[in-house]
RNA sequence: CGGGGCGUGGCGCAGCCCGGUUAGCGCGCCUGCUUUGGGAGCAGGAAGUCGGAGGUUCGAAUCCUCUCGCCCCGACCA
């Protein structure tokens, strides 16, 4: 590619609106261009990279066994009605009509539709198992769209689905799917690390997060030195225990006129917050469920509708928290209550002589000591994870690192099988649900996260195996017909040797030339001036290390071709 | 959805508070000449319904009302 033909259009200046490293460089370099919020139109620049990323992602689901095929971004609402997740994933299913008013969504994932693929074709056991894999633009209509293309409301991603006959094969394809990812990101020069996730809307029974380390990343990932890594949503931890040793004392109701908070009843009565027990009315699935914590720390509902095996959880509304516990939003508490489940999370065990509601206006109960005052059969564990919490593995304090979530794979189990009625014949010819997994990965979030982590004040710095050109042909003073001369041999040569090679035969001055080669990165630079040509060289500049060197014309194309051949992964 | 901010040639911004010639600046773009190893110089030039609608006024980029879009923080969320 010429550059004087191409459209790359760099800018000297960073954009205003944005604000992480990816999100600057890729509209700097030109690379990318909003078109609408969270929506981005991917520049020759851009889309090579993306190509790029596709292609080591299809090699390595390739190599595993995996068969691409293409299924439609718009699908039809009953599909989704199937499994109940028409209603399920929220506003963020981006819903459209056609000419009749019939409803259709703009595919976000494709359980569904692979499902009702593979229930039509596929009967019996023999024919698994098999994973079946697409890349293709996926649309979520995300709350606040930001950081670029990192979080759009249009992405182009890779999603993959397996289908087997019981859990130990499922297991295997998802081990064999999880090292295929380790690869993929290896090949991308990524450094990153898998970790516990939690499941959320797509179910399952497993699942781990490809994470790319990154200060600006918005996941928070919670970490122990002896291993254990898990999202913070999923994160399990031993809450610190700092009950001191009392007597329990008797129960004694209280006035607290206008106090609904944890903040409000602890600041009147003058007791620490984790000396309250925190009571929250949630409803999943239909039904209410009281959930009990130490009143400094947090529900993760996320948890609780594990625990629950319920597919949604929210707060109850203020109508339901009354008829539950007979009091306005604010006095719940424990004691009385019957005919609801009782969630009560482990550091709530260890408490004595604590506030809770009293399920009455303006009433709080002093000195209620679990066990005593209110039964529960069993402690869980539906604590959002906290800053001074310890391993569960080896008791030490845990850390934490930010990351972006490259990818996510599930093991679903036969949730979908079971709801879309998808069976196949096992050996004694009945009708069995598919086990399913299924395995996503970002891959324009990927560039993003490439470019995160393999950048300087200059620019962007490719590496090999992504980059849009391997090479870049620097012809200063393009007009020097000696100079030309040798960049259109030099640029022949290398596209002859199969080398993607981009040539500056622009008319600029030099700096220019130089600053946008900086920007985009291009990982092997060239510079062809009068200068070497005196002494029958060209200048080699590695972008990534700044390592440069002066090679004999002849033979030039030769040794770039090696070079380059050696760096790509 | 709550809070904050911003919409002025392609990009980055000034002007607005305190209304008043043809709306400016830097970069970019076009033409010509010179220049060519780290964002060149000179000369000439094109390009803006000041996000949109309504209102106040003799007069609105500027004041008022409504509206649309974009960004940030939060809530939320594969």
């Amino acid at each position: 590619m010429r550059w004087s033909k191409a459209l790359i259009p760099t800018h000297k200046e960073d954009p205003s609106h944005a604000e992480t490293t990816s999100h600057k460089l890729m509209l700097r370099a030109g690379l990318i261009r909003r078109l609408t919020s969270g929506v981005y139109n991917y520049l020759p620049l851009g889309w090579r990279v993306v190509r790029k990323v596709e292609a080591i992602v299809r090699e390595e689901m390739d190599r595993i066994g995996c068969q691409e095929l293409l299924m439609p971004v718009v699908s039809p609402a009953e599909l989704w009605q199937e499994t109940g997740r028409w209603d399920v994933y929220g506003k963020e299913l981006w819903r459209v009509d056609d000419r009749n008013g019939r409803q259709f969504a703009l595919g976000p994932t494709h359980e569904e539709v692979v499902t009702d693929i593979v229930r039509n074709e596929v009967r019996s056991y023999r024919q698994l198992p098999f994973t079946l894999y697409q890349i293709q633009t996926k649309f979520r209509d995300e709350i606040r769209p930001r950081f670029g293309v990192v979080r759009a409301r249009e992405f182009i991603m890779k999603d993959a689905y397996s289908f087997h006959r019981d859990e130990d094969s499922l297991d295997e394809t998802y081990k064999a799917m999880y090292d295929a990812y380790c690869r993929i990101f290896d090949r991308c020069d990524l450094s990153y690390r898998p970790v516990e996730a939690a499941t959320g809307a797509i179910g399952g029974s497993a699942s781990h997060e490809f994470m790319v380390l990154c200060d600006t990343g918005e996941s928070e990932v919670i970490v122990c030195e002896c291993g254990y890594a898990a999202t913070d949503e999923r994160a399990e931890g031993l809450i610190a225990d700092i009950m001191p040793v009392e007597d329990p004392l008797p129960m004694e109701p209280v006035d607290t006129p206008g106090m609904r908070t944890i903040e409000d009843v602890s600041e009147f009565l003058g007791v620490e917050p984790w000396r309250l027990i925190k009571t929250i009315v949630y409803v999943a699935d239909g039904e209410p469920v009281v959930a009990l914590i130490r009143g400094d720390r947090d529900i993760n509902e996320e948890k609780l509708a594990g625990l629950l095996g319920a597919s949604m959880v929210e707060a109850a509304p203020p109508g339901v928290v009354e008829r539950v516990t007979g009091a306005p939003v604010g006095f719940a508490g424990p004691i009385g209550l019957s005919g609801v489940r009782l969630m009560v999370d482990r550091s709530v065990e260890p408490l004595t002589n604590v506030v809770v509601g009293g399920n009455a206006v303006d009433i709080h109960i002093r000195n209620v000591n679990p066990g005593r005052d209110f039964i529960t059969d069993d402690y869980c564990d539906i604590a959002m994870i906290g800053k001074d919490d310890l391993c569960r593995k080896c008791g030490k304090v845990m850390g934490s690192f930010r990351g972006i979530e490259v990818s996510q794979v599930f093991k679903l189990g036969t949730k979908y099988s079971d709801s879309m009625k998808a069976t196949f014949l096992n050996e004694n010819g009945k009708a069995m649900p598919f086990v399913m997994g299924c395995y996503g990965l970002g891959v324009s979030r990927t560039v993003a996260a490439i470019i995160e982590q393999h950048s300087d004040e200059y620019g962007i710095k490719w590496p090999m195996s992504v980059a849009p050109f391997e090479v870049e042909v620097l012809a200063v003073k393009f007009r020097s017909e000696e100079v030309r001369e040798v960049s259109e041999r030099l640029y022949d040569d290398l596209k002859a040797a199969g080398v993607d090679v981009l040539l500056d035969d622009r008319h600029d001055s030099p700096g220019v030339k130089f600053k946008d080669a900086d920007l985009i990165g291009i990982p092997i630079r060239v510079t062809i001036g009068e200068r070497g040509l005196k002494s029958g060289t060209l200048e080699i500049r590695m972008r990534k290390t700044g390592e440069q060197r002066d090679l004999p014309i002849d033979g030039a194309a030769a040794e770039i071709a090696r070079i380059v051949e050696e760096a790509r992964a």
